[in-house]
This record gives C-alpha cells, sequence and structure tokens, in this order.
RNA sequence: GCGGGCGUGGUGGAAUGGUAGACACACAGGACUUAAAAUCCUGAGGCCGCAGGCCGUGCGGGUUCGAGUCCCGCCGCCCGUACCA
C-alpha cells in the first residue's frame, strides 16, 4: 500500500496554528495543577537564531511539553535580552538606529522560534530594551539604592584615546583597542556598584543547598567567591628608605606560617606606595603605565610575563628588625584583592620562585617534606607546595604549617605597630563588588540625577521611566548620552535648580538578573506582583550555556536576594534546578579566498577519505578542524535552511539525538538525514497499518508476539520517563529508536492485514505510546499521527500515558559470569533466586568447573542483578 | 597564569565500581527494481584464527575480586577569568 511522504511543510504550519488558536501554551497563574517553571536563557537578538538556540529551546521545549502532559500547570515564557554592544556597533557600521536594529532582529527570530514549533506563552514575551522592562529595572535600582545595596566608587576602564571612548575587554588586543589599534590606556572614573561582597558568605554557604545544580557549576562558583583564611600583616617600612609619611605596609597572606621564607614585597602598581615611590622615580613610574597598559582584563594580566620593578624602600621583618626586604612593584599583584600587596616566599610558591630567580633575591626552604632532611632540602627550580614540617624558621622549626600559622597569629597580634596588633587574622574573599556602570547608550540609564547644590539625587519613583532618547547619533565619539545636552538638562528633584542626569547605563547582566521573575507577571506595574513571583519560583528548570556558569547565575542568585530584601520576591534562590547544555559544533572549510560556508560545501567520500569542493567553483577545500559554529569561520547552518528542507520536527529531533545534552554535538547533514529518515519512518510505519489500527481499541497483550509487542511498549514507556525527567534526551532518543525497531514487523504484518485481534489491539496500544514518547520532541508529527488514528483532541493536551509494572519485569535475569575479572559465561537463573542458588548454579557451569579444576573457588562475589565473579 | 570540564570503534555516542561499544550515522553484502532513489534484511572494535584466544576507553602509574568509571602524575582540546552576551 502506498503512503504518502510525511510533508512537514503543510503539517507544521497548519498544527502551530491551531495551538495558537487555541492558546494551549498560554499559560494562567491561577490554573490548577502543582506549578513547573522551565526556562531557557533568553537569546541576545543578534539577528538570526543558531543551531545553539535550536539545541536549547528544543530541550527545554520537551520539559515543557513532558511536565504539560504529567499534568503539571507549566510556565514556560520567552523573552530577549535585547540591550548591548553590537547593536551599537552595527549603528556606528551601518547607520542604523540601535533601537531599529534590535526591534527588526527581534522580529526575524521571534518568526524563526515560532517556526520551531515550541510550546511557548508567547503572551508574556517581553524584551528587556522595552521601556516597561527597564523602568521597572529603575524602579529596582532605586530600591537597592534605598537599602544601602548600591554606591559609587572610583574604578578602572579601558581608555581608547584615539576613539575616545571606552573599551570592553574583548576590545582590547594586545593592549591596543580594536578599532583605532592605539595603545590602551587606564581611566579612573566614578562608578556605580552593587555590593554583592556583602552577601559573600551566604552565596557560598547556599551553594550546598542546590541539589539539582551541577557540581561542577557550584565549584566554580566556589572558587569564584574563593573565601580564604589567612591574616592581616602590617610591615614596618625602613624609615631610611620610606618616603615621607609613610611608616606601614599592609599585606594579606594565607601564608604567615612562611613568614621566614619571604625574600621581598610586591605591591599593585596602583598601590599608594607605588604611586608615592613612582614620584621621584621615572623609571618605576614608566613601569607602571606600561603594566596599566595590558588593560584591565584579569586573564591578560596573569597570562603576561611576570616583570617586578623595585622601588627602593625596604621593610623591616615582624621578627627581626634588623632583616630588610625589598619592596618590588609586580604586575601580578592586584589592587581588588586583599590589599594589593603580598610578601613573596619563592620557596612555597612557583610564581614567587620565578620571580625571586628572576630579580636574585634569596630562597630560603620553610617548610619541607617529612621525610626530608633539612640540611640538604634546597629549592632552586620548583617550590614546594605540600604540607610537611617547618625549617629555617627559628621559633617555628619542627612545627607543622597549621601549628606555625596559629603561633604566628597570636604573637604578632601581641605586638603593635602604630597603634594597632602588627597582625589579625582576617576571612578574605576573591569575589569583587559588582561595577553596573557602563558609558553606553544602548543600556538602561541609571535612574540618578546630578546636583550641585544637593548631590547625588536619586530620580523620584513616581518620576519613572527615565527613557533613552531616540535623537542620538554614532558620528561623533564616546557616549551619545554624555553629549546629549536636552536630555542631561534635568531640574533636581530636591531644590529644582539645574542639575545633570547620570549618563551611565546599566550592565546588560543587571537585565538578565530578574528577567525570569518579571516573567512571573509581566503586565505589572511594579517589578514583580510578589504573589505571582512566589508561587512560581523558582525556577524549576533552567537550562542555558556552561558560559554562564559563574558570572550570570551568580549576579542573578545576588539580584534574587536583594529583591527579596527589598520585598519584590520571598526566595533567596532564583533556580532550583540547573542544566548547562553543550555547543553546537561545525567542520570548518578554507579555500584559496577564506572560510567557506557548509552550505556551499560538497563533501564526498573517495575510498574512506573524505573531500571537500566548492559546490559552484569545484575548487578543492582543505577540511579543517571542527569548531563552535561562529560568522568568523562561517561553519554557521541556518536553522531557517534547515527548516525548510526538512521541517522543525527533524531538526529539533537531530538536537536531542546522540550526543550527551551537556556535552557539544558536531552538526553533520548525515545525522540530519538521519533523524529525518526517522521522522519518515514513523509516519509511514503507522499509515500503513492505520486501518487495522484505527478498527481496534488499543489493549495490551496476553501472550506471544502481543505480549512482546506490548512488552516493548511498557519498558520504553518507563525508560524514556526515566530518562527526560533526567534529562537525558540522547538516551531517550535510543529507547524510542529501540521501541520502533521493535514496532517495524508487527505494524508491517498489520499492513497486510495478517494479525490477530489481540495483535492488532496491541500494536494500537503500542503506537498510541510511541506517538505519545515522541510528542515532546517532533510535535507536529505526533500530532498528525494522533489525529490520523482518529483523536479528536491533540495529543499535546493528552496525559502521559501510565506503565502497567507486571509488563516491565522480566521472570528471568541474564547474569554475565566472571572468572578472575574477565567474562567467560552467562547464566540464566529465576529473577528471584536467591545468592546461594546463583552462587551453585555458577559453579555448575562448565565454563566455571574447568576453570576451578575440582578445587573450590578462593571467592565468589555475587553482586545481586548484576554480576559474578569466581575467584580462582 | 588561575578555576572548571572533557578525551571510548571509521563517526556521534552507551555503560548506579560489575558483560566495554546499547542506539544511531557512515560502510559492506543481500532482497525489491529494467535501473536508480526510497525501503527492508544481514554483517561488523582491532589482531591471530579451525573450535578458541589475545589486545583494546588520550598517555604513564596506583587502589580493587573487578576500573571507561576511583586516586596520583602527564598530554591535548573546550569553557570562564569580573566591560562579549
Amino acid at each position: 500500500m502506498a503512503t504518502e511522504r510525511y510533508n512537514p511543510r503543510e503539517t507544521e504550519p497548519k498544527w502551530q496554528k491551531n495551538w495558537s488558536d487555541a492558546k494551549v501554551f498560554e499559560t494562567n497563574n491561577d490554573a490548577p495543577g502543582e506549578k513547573y517553571y522551565v526556562l531557557e536563557m533568553f537569546p541576545y537578538p543578534s539577528g538570526r537564531i543558531h543551531m545553539g538556540h535550536v539545541r536549547n529551546y528544543a530541550m527545554g521545549d520537551v520539559v515543557a511539553r513532558y511536565k504539560r502532559a504529567k499534568g503539571y500547570n507549566v510556565l514556560h515564557p520567552m523573552g530577549w535580552d535585547a540591550f548591548g554592544m553590537p547593536a551599537e556597533n552595527a549603528a556606528m557600521q551601518n547607520k542604523v538606529h540601535p533601537k531599529e536594529w534590535t526591534y527588526q532582529n527581534i522580529d526575524t527570530m521571534r518568526r524563526q522560534l515560532k517556526s520551531m514549533g515550541l510550546s511557548l506563552d508567547w503572551s508574556r514575551e517581553f524584551a528587556t530594551c522595552d521601556v516597561d522592562y527597564y523602568q521597572q529595572q529603575q524602579h529596582l535600582f532605586l530600591d537597592f539604592l534605598k537599602a544601602g545595596l548600591v554606591y559609587r566608587k572610583q574604578s578602572k576602564v579601558n581608555w581608547d584615546p584615539v576613539d575616545q571612548t571606552v573599551l570592553a575587554n574583548e576590545q582590547v588586543i594586545d593592549g591596543r583597542g580594536w578599532r583605532s589599534g592605539a595603545l590602551v590606556e587606564q581611566r579612573e572614573l566614578t562608578q556605580w556598584f552593587f555590593r554583592i561582597t556583602d552577601f559573600s558568605e551566604d552565596l557560598l554557604e547556599a551553594l550546598d543547598g542546590l541539589e539539582r545544580w551541577p557540581e561542577k557549576v557550584r565549584l566554580m562558583q566556589r572558587n569564584w567567591i574563593g573565601k580564604s583564611e589567612g591574616m592581616m600583616v602590617r610591615w614596618a617600612l625602613d624609615e631610611e628608605t620610606a618616603p615621607d609619611g609613610e611608616s606601614e605596609l599592609e599585606v594579606y597572606t594565607t601564608r604567615p606560617d612562611t613568614i621566614f621564607g619571604a625574600s621581598f614585597m610586591a605591591i599593585s602598581p596602583d598601590h599608594p606606595l607605588a604611586r608615592r615611590a613612582a614620584e621621584n622615580d621615572p623609571a618605576l613610574a614608566a613601569f607602571c603605565d606600561e603594566c596599566r597598559r595590558a588593560g584591565t582584563s584579569l586573564a591578560a594580566l596573569e597570562t603576561a610575563d611576570k616583570k617586578g620593578h623595585a622601588t627602593g624602600i625596604h621593610v623591616k621583618h615582624p621578627f627581626d628588625a634588623e632583616w630588610k626586604l625589598p619592596v618590588y612593584v609586580a604586575n601580578f599583584v592586584l589592587m581588588d584583592y586583599g590589599t594589593g600587596a603580598i610578601f613573596g616566599c619563592p620557596s612555597g610558591d612557583q610564581r614567587d620562585l620565578d620571580f625571586a630567580n628572576r630579580y636574585g633575591l634569596p630562597v630560603t626552604p620553610v617548610v619541607m617534606p617529612n621525610e626530608a632532611d633539612a640540611a640538604t632540602f634546597h629549592i632552586t627550580e620548583e617550590a614546594y607546595v605540600g604540607d610537611g614540617v617547618m625549617i629555617n624558621s627559628r621559633f617555628l622549626d619542627g612545627m607543622t604549617p597549621t601549628e606555625a600559622f596559629d603561633r604566628v597569629a597570636s604573637e604578632l597580634a601581641e605586638k603593635t605597630i602604630n597603634g594597632r596588633p602588627q597582625g589579625e587574622r582576617r576571612v578574605n574573599y576573591r569575589l569583587r563588588d559588582w561595577g553596573i556602570s557602563r558609558q553606553r547608550y544602548w543600556g538602561c540609564p541609571i535612574p540618578v540625577i546630578h546636583c550641585d547644590a544637593c548631590g547625588v539625587v536619586p530620580v523620584p519613583i513616581t518620576d519613572l521611566p527615565v527613557r533613552l532618547p531616540d535623537d542620538i547619533t554614532f558620528d561623533k565619539p564616546g557616549n551619545p548620552l554624555d553629549r546629549h545636552e536636552t536630555w542631561r538638562h534635568v531640574a533636581c528633584p530636591e531644590c529644582g535648580k539645574d542639575a545633570r542626569r547620570e549618563t551611565d547605563t546599566m550592565d546588560t547582566f543587571v537585565d538578565s538578573s530578574w528577567y525570569f521573575a518579571r516573567f512571573t507577571a509581566p503586565w505589572e506595574k511594579r517589578p514583580t506582583d510578589p504573589q505571582a513571583a512566589n508561587a512560581w519560583l523558582p525556577v524549576d528548570q533552567y537550562i542555558g550555556g556552561i558560559e554562564h556558569a559563574i558570572l550570570h547565575l551568580l549576579y542573578s542568585r545576588f539580584f534574587t536576594r536583594a529583591m527579596r530584601i527589598t520585598g519584590h520576591v520571598g526566595m533567596d534562590e532564583p533556580f532550583k534546578g540547573l542544566f548547562t547544555q553543550g555547543m553546537v559544533v561545525h567542520e570548518t572549510y578554507k579555500g584559496a579566498g577564506g572560510w567557506i560556508a557548509p552550505a556551499d560545501v560538497v563533501v564526498e567520500d573517495h575510498q574512506g577519505e573524505r573531500r571537500a569542493r566548492h559546490a559552484e567553483t569545484g575548487e578543492d577545500l582543505v577540511i579543517g578542524s571542527i569548531e563552535k559554529m561562529s560568522k568568523s569561520k562561517k561553519n554557521v547552518v541556518d536553522p531557517d535552511d534547515i527548516i525548510a528542507s526538512y521541517g522543525a520536527d527533524t531538526a529539533r529531533f537531530f538536537m536531542l539525538s546522540d550526543s550527551p545534552p551537556d556535552r557539544d554535538v558536531i552538526w553533520t547533514d548525515a545525522g540530519v538525514e538521519g533523524a529525518h529518515r526517522f521522522v519518515q519512518r514513523v509516519w509511514r510505519l503507522i499509515q500503513e497499518a492505520r486501518e487495522p489500527l484505527v478498527a481496534t481499541d488499543p489493549a495490551a497483550g496476553k501472550e506471544g508476539d502481543a505480549l512482546a509487542v506490548s512488552r516493548a511498549a511498557h519498558k520504553a514507556l518507563k525508560a524514556v520517563g526515566e530518562d527526560i525527567e533526567r534529562l537525558g534526551f540522547n538516551k531517550a532518543v535510543a529507547r524510542i529508536y529501540e521501541l520502533v525497531n521493535a514496532l517495524a514487523a508487527p505494524l508491517q504484518r498489520a499492513a497486510s492485514g495478517k494479525v490477530d485481534p489481540q495483535l492488532a489491539a496491541a500494536c494500537r496500544e503500542a503506537v498510541e505510546i510511541l506517538i505519545q514518547l515522541i510528542a515532546p520532541m517532533t510535535p507536529h508529527l505526533a500530532e498528525a499521527c494522533w489525529a490520523s488514528l482518529g483523536h479528536p483532541t491533540p495529543v499535546s493536551q493528552a496525559s502521559w500515558p501510565q506503565f502497567d509494572p507486571a509488563l516491565v519485569t522480566e521472570d528471568e535475569i541474564t547474569l554475565p559470569v566472571q572468572i578472575n575479572g574477565k567474562k567467560r559465561g552467562d547464566l540464566t537463573i529465576a529473577r528471584d533466586a536467591s545468592q546461594g542458588e546463583v552462587e551453585a548454579a555458577v559453579l555448575a557451569l562448565d565454563v566455571v568447573r574447568s576453570a576451578t579444576d575440582g578445587k573450590p573457588p578462593r571467592k565468589v562475589i555475587v553482586v545481586p542483578q548484576r554480576i559474578v565473579n569466581v575467584v580462582v
């Protein structure tokens, strides 16, 4: 019997319209059922969606559709992370207004997402650049300000002296501005900060409670917060070398036990003492300037060659006033961490050792392994960082480092310098306060006013929003808000005199730190409806890229706490479950003229060797490495093209198959075609057997082939449910393949009319289960199949079926039998056989008897329901 | 530099410390066809082979009755590194 091929181009838009007309996916906050909030990280509207989005949203959609079928009231919204630099770059390059560029991109991407058939509640959609959204963000800012969570301080930025603009770290390449090529300078600006460090301990401790977060993300956040228990130690400056008025250098150390191994002090180029010393030392001043040119990026700073410059200043050792140590300015010491000054102990720290060797400073080992000999223990090229015993450390000799730490702490607490204890224990965090000021146009304006008389005045909440002006240009360098005189000019809300608006806008991370809360009541005329927020939050399942493991997730955790303090939500943690998906990667192709897009490449197999050539010119191309899809390498596959030729279901199914969702997936044409064949196969198998299936009611089989069909279906049902719960989509897909393979033969027989009523009923039940299993992944196909069986209501509104426990357990099990850990045979035995029965049966096996050679085995290990190992 | 992760057939991958390679892709053979496509069936980690063995999860060690999985040391790739989002 001939059946028509499944035509996604006709079927998919039809079902999308049905869902939309019936508002199946619009969520009512008051609907019955336990709530379930599934959210994928919202996209930046860069222009078009890419395969990474398809993968991310396909995963979230499986969860949303599955949970809906399980009877939950599901919230699954979508929005746009719409502020940010690319809109300004586009404005400069193409003379298009950032607003226009952004909303056009959103229109394109919304259409693309809709063509994917995602079960999203589009009625709650918003963009962070919508005035309605950023008005509420300004409201939050003012509340935070009032609650003491916001302050201003001096902070450094990368300054491009030619373009007269602040550069992002990624715009600084080898110390030069990306556009101008000019050497980057550092500038100190007064900027706005959120007091995230007030929450350091809480953000750290609460990680333990985030049980449904990947351990790796919790670890990364723990390390990022970087709690350490050390000491503040004040070193007296040697009077003869100290600048006037300077008498001490305060240092933070986690290793006071190594204080007798100290050989130099290193301070940041921005340390006040460095600045004082540089005043009369042009060479030192030049060195400090050079350090500052590296930019503000920590990675650039720390991968740079470790360099220092002597200041001429010396300090006195706390336990020996005669012992003087030189003070260096070093490019690897950060003003932001601790006190901006360290003491270097070369024997116990590789970086300090490299530094000491470079500048000819002494190296005294102070900790050695317990078994080493103090007389011969030397450190030359490799520092010893392990535990052990103290040596060369006077009254600390023989102690463990921990004992020595305590002793130094108590000794230094007794000594005083300038009227204060010379040492104090101190808990320190690596985490820094969150600088949110951006000297850019396309962001949320910070709602404050600067008045010469009143100082910094918050904009009254009733005056919000502070709207971004539309009449701006990018033809001049710098921030358009800064030179917009009429916008800047404003009356002081307190005294009414002429005043100026703040021209900094907020970091776009602020926008994405509370959007998940806004989705719970996007219509509200205040930031949240606390009742709705508390009902929906925390997000049950949040899905996005691992690249957000630290900043976005940590900022959101802080923001939720801040919103709780200011009464907008009632919880601390925004995301109960977190899943980080891998990237979509693709082969790269390169011709004489540069990178070639996969759409223009034909890959052929020549006797096992893959070759690529240009589809039009025929030019031979080099097949390059597999890399993250990016515009620069042109190795992108446009979801539009895939959906147009294969349909959304195929694209979704492929993105869920094969690769574990937390790992990268390689996009290949063969993979898409395989997924597409599966879609066609399911359709064909069901359509060919449609008549006998429609003619019978579903019922589980009791014996023979019918029983086998029902067993296969119920086992798959159980396994797929469990796999989806654990987000093991690739495993769920494998189970579905198995089921389809098992159903193929019976369905073909049914198609030719050669099945008894029992088998027909079992097939009908199995096919309905199959359709429901694929419904979260390939929803359009599932609807088409479901309707073809005569169901009047869509499968997207059907309840998830329940498996019959009797059909998923076997009476007999087959245990592998190992001899000395290597598999040598199998044992089939009753499932409920006792340990003793299993052991007796194993020893009776031929392979075991020939191996034991008549003697009793040394040991028999029976792992119930798993394996048997005989040790001979 | 530092923090985190990953590494298994020709390919993507599967495997609560318990049969390594499920499932799929690609490939080969067969069926159907005038032919092709599509579809269906079969085969397959490598090596030696006659039955049966040996070797195999990036590399080198270790723990264990048993290691892809745990521990130690390397190598390679990826993510983050606070103004990309």
